[in-house]
DNA sequence: AGCATAACTGACCGATCAGTTAGTTTTTAT
DNA sequence: ATAAAAACTAACTGATCGGTCAGTTATGCT
């Protein structure tokens, strides 16, 4: 891994973990082993720093869940919903930095003045979404899921799951303990009522 | 409205709006017009002017809440599901600047070394979980909810609406043209399905 | 080897911030 | 009226931080 690489990596870390005003460059440089001036020398500000941060991130959750979608085969659109959801929160485990990073407020404030950094949040949404949209239409055509507006209750899912994450990132009540029960409720939420399956 | 009021009320927005670390002493101060000593004159220090902004927030939910329980009245569990869950979506909306701050990391950080910060949070958490049970366990009596787990089913439609609000203060999309969907899919998700109503 | 360029660093600077102090003004109680 | 207490303030301090710069070391090419 390269200096650069490494900076990325623990900036990745201490923002996700400090926020962006309590993470200062000499805390990133000194992570990495180099001096301060060496993190100035590979991102031109703080700002871009951060910038680099969540794109990489952004670059990251596409990669994983296009991999997920690669080897993962679903027999209808209710199973694919399901298994978006359950990677998902093991997404949110076992990369838990990346969603630290973005339960954050910073990002999103800073989405209003920077354009790249609005691109970035809105390609992870959009992944997310789209993802769920996708099973969902798929499961009206198979029967599997019922009447409802996909892109809507998309939205919907997304705001249940990330949510849960959030409540778990902030200790508030584990996820864990909530699978079996989000799973029911997401069946209930968008399953065909008029069939068995 | 005296002085320290003034000062507190100055905090909650600046807190809520920028962040703990991103808001000066100096810049509360000037806001009502005092010098920045003054500030500490009456919260010795900026972490406790912010514990004083989390329990008068937790105050004012908790007072806002029964407020609305003690003027309406519901015909069954059901109907008072989706009436918390739209006054918490309209309070969302008037008193964005709770939301906010109850939305950024800042105060479950704290809330790890800090119990006074960690009991501000648990009772507002509470004060949302245990009305949304109270909904459910009424209904399940009067026949307009479910087989389901109230507990556990109040914490995800918690989730969803509480993520909801959140996607709509970080700009991404708007809560607003969500709120018939996120009805109808609460009564999926919570409805007696073997009941007309 | 020689040289250009990339990678890296120590020392420094101006700005900002939380908090202190010593003192002044205002309010309250008798 | 006046003394005590509460409210308030200007001026200051030490520490931290983002960023710069001049100079050094490492790398790759011919």
């Amino acid at each position: 891994m390269s200096k650069k690489e490494e900076i990325l990596k623990a900036a990745t870390l201490l923002f996700a973990t400090n926020g962006f005003k309590e993470t200062s460059m000499t805390e990133v440089a000194s992570m990495t082993g180099a001096a301060s001036a060496t993190v100035f020398y590979h991102f031109k500000s703080k700002e871009e720093l951060f910038l680099s941060v969540l794109s990489s991130v952004k670059d990251g959750i596409i990669e994983e869940f296009s991999h997920y979608f690669g080897e993962k085969k679903f027999t209808n659109g209710l199973e694919m919903l399901e298994g978006t959801v359950s990677f998902y929160l093991y997404l949110a485990g076992s990369r838990a930095e990346w969603f630290l990073l973005l339960h954050r407020y910073y990002p999103y404030k800073l989405a209003k003045e920077n354009n790249a950094c609005r691109h970035s949040l809105e390609d992870i949404y959009n992944c997310f979404v789209d993802i769920f949209e996708k099973a969902l239409v798929q499961g009206q055509t198979d029967g599997s899921i019922g009447k409802l507006s996909p892109r809507k209750t998309a939205l919907l899912i997304l705001s249940t799951v990330d949510g849960m994450v959030r409540f778990k990132n902030c200790d508030l009540y584990d996820a864990g303990a909530l699978y079996n029960e989000l799973i029911a409720v997401i069946r209930r939420m968008a399953a065909n009522q008029n069939q068995k399956i």
